[in-house]
DNA sequence: AGCCAAATGTACATCGATGTAAAAACGAGC
DNA sequence: GCTCGTTTTTACATCGATGTACATTTGGCT
């Protein structure tokens, strides 16, 4: 009645465990009929492998981790799903681990959870520092995506800096000339956050507009009440921004509520750009203009490229041998394309016709995007 | 160099293989002295216990698998979040599996991956029927949320009849008379949409209203494009609806997505109420009235129920001793209460005043929430 | 001092699958 | 029929941690 063993199936089968473990693991030098002979037993048991045993031989799980900071953050989620399927393809097994921007979190995700039951890990750091990355002996191979710490780690990103550029150039094109940061960060770190802002500043200076330290507008977190109370609280201090730069779709969409509240008009009067391009962005009154990471391959290319250090690290434990071209740390940069919606173009809409609404749509549908600028 | 075992922790702490792995689990009987040492050892050579060894010996993992449908759904994201942070709590580490919707991949996941690898699932099942349920024979104890299919598994999720009533009876009690349900379904299953529709038609019954199977506006999946195609078509169609009851905030979301193209004023020509209270919907134009779940509660009363299970199975593989109160499933209800926001009440924008902003904002900031009417 | 029970530590087998090395079976060629 | 070279199969050790059963030490008490 128990979970069958590989003993069982060898004693149905009249065959030795072994025989059956090559089976299982297609191993060439089976005859057919004895393949046959112990395939029907394993259908007849019901017969599974148990991945402990497996594992504690063999020394893999088949098992990644991907760790995030948040797992009810869209973009995060988006994402996942994109890495899981990926993932899929090549037999892996995702384990998701959010870490709630908590140093000490990514720290055990780091160092594959306090044991080696990850194979490997797509870790999207947002406290870590660059002395953490260093100290790790026996981690597992790890991919960063997102955050750019430093050299050293494998890391997998759009160019934030240019695509700041990009739509920051894009709201000045508009004609808008205040344009505020929300999120904005004028530190010298590595951190997205900061290689946006330094986008927005060579595009201000490409124009010829004078940089304010007081547009950049600094957020405890990336996520919707942030946008809303900076843009309020900036309004009411007596900004007035013709354009927000939001550094991801959350904070864009809680601006977005925030000027609706304070009776100011998007686009017309602010235009609000963001990035990331989540399904959100798609629906909100209005639609959200955005820098749209291409995030099906961002997770391709993390995927493949932990991949490629999981079959290092089994291969070669005693390293050396691996030509340096591979095993040294690579930085790998993603396409996006710029994603223009209502909340920069003004898309106009449909008056008001009483309750009816017999006559045919003129607004676009929410769906239908705009082809975007693609960078290179 | 290579990860340290146990025994290379007994050789320099000088001890027995057996007094690490006693020292390592809080075995009673164990000297301080010794205690020390050990951890000294530990602590020096950096030693973590390795998870196959320990898992093919005890035959547990401290896995448990929390299996839903999208990742990006943000209900099911936030749920998730709970979900970790509650079985943190008892030191288990989730594995978050999606399934697309897809029956294979919730069959998967009910057996436990096709492995014993993990120690119990808990899991939302969309396309799983009854049936799956009953041959499931070695599979890992499991908890189901969400959908109740049938009585023979264990089951949380808030009382989906009752809050339908609650709504629907709120939108009658603002005047609204004809009320239309994005997602309804008039089948008799046991799924949530079919709860949630009976709750519908019970408050139409008690306030005398005659129900019009037309008002069911079926949807492919329950996601913002849906919502809005569906309120699309409906109005195309010649429908007037003065409310919409919609199953979830994300076909709430779209639908408001859709009325604003339509030109059609929410709350003043339709009302729109959803399910789940997402965090998108205390932000979206205008903020979203719905039925708020206690999520946390869910997480809670779920990883709760799914240790006991796993304690059941791990203390008496040949069953029967213990009581049948608690081996009999259990459907336990959560609490949920009605947010009202301006989709349903029409709270005053603060007028247009040209591109000004200094005077103090009327509206209620978005984070504020209405008590809400809470249930039992 | 002498004894007994409780406290503490150890050797060894075990969980399940698979790599290794070697035995057994098979087939071809003379 | 016998030898040699392959193919097929097997016995056994192994991965790392821990339960079992027993050995040893300790401490309290008479």
């Amino acid at each position: 009645m128990a979970r069958p063993r590989i003993k069982d199936v060898a004693r149905l089968a009249g065959v030795s465990e072994k025989t059956v473990s090559n089976v299982i693991n297609d191993y060439t030098h089976v005859s057919d009929r004895t393949r046959r002979v112990v395939r029907d037993a394993i259908e007849e048991l019901g017969y599974r492998v148990n991945l402990a045993g497996r594992h504690l031989r063999q020394g893999r799980t088949g098992i990644i981790a991907l760790v995030i900071p948040e797992l009810d953050v869209p973009y995060f989620a988006e994402l996942a799903r994109h890495v899981v399927r990926e993932a899929e393809r090549c037999s892996l097994t995702v384990l998701i681990h959010q870490t709630a921007a908590d140093r000490d979190h990514e720290l055990a995700a780091l160092s594959g959870f306090g044991s080696s039951f990850v194979d490997g890990v797509i870790l999207s750091p947002l406290a870590l520092t660059p002395d953490d990355l260093r100290d790790r002996a026996d981690a597992p191979p790890t991919v960063l995506i997102g955050e750019l710490l430093e050299e050293g780690a494998d890391h997998v990103a759009i160019d934030n800096e240019k695509a700041a550029r990009e739509a920051t150039a894009h709201l000045i094109g508009l004609g808008r000339r205040r344009v505020l940061v929300i999120g904005g960060r004028s530190d010298t770190g590595q951190g997205t956050a900061q290689a946006r802002t330094r986008g927005y500043r060579a595009a201000l200076a490409q124009a010829g507009i004078a940089y304010d330290p007081a547009a950049l507008l600094p957020v405890e977190s990336f996520r919707m009440p942030d946008g809303a109370e900076a843009v309020t609280r900036a309004l009411r201090e007596g900004a007035r921004p013709d354009a927000l730069l939001c550094l991801n779709d959350q904070l864009a969409l809680g601006a977005l509520r925030a000027l609706y509240e304070q009776g100011v008009r998007v686009p017309e009067e602010v235009a609000v750009i963001g990035f990331d391009d989540v399904e959100a962005g798609r629906f909100s009154v209005p639609t959200l203009s955005t820098v749209a990471p291409d995030k099906g391959a961002v997770a391709k290319v993390a995927v493949d490229l932990l991949r490629r250090r999981m079959d290092e690290a089994a291969g070669s434990p005693a390293a050396g041998a691996s030509p340096a071209a591979v095993r040294s740390p690579q930085d790998l940069v993603v396409a996006h394309s710029l994603v223009l919606r209502e909340s920069t173009e003004g898309i106009a809409r449909v008056p008001r016709p009483g309750a009816g609404t017999g006559s045919a749509p003129v607004a676009p549908t929410p769906s239908q995007r705009t082809p975007g600028i693609s960078n290179s």
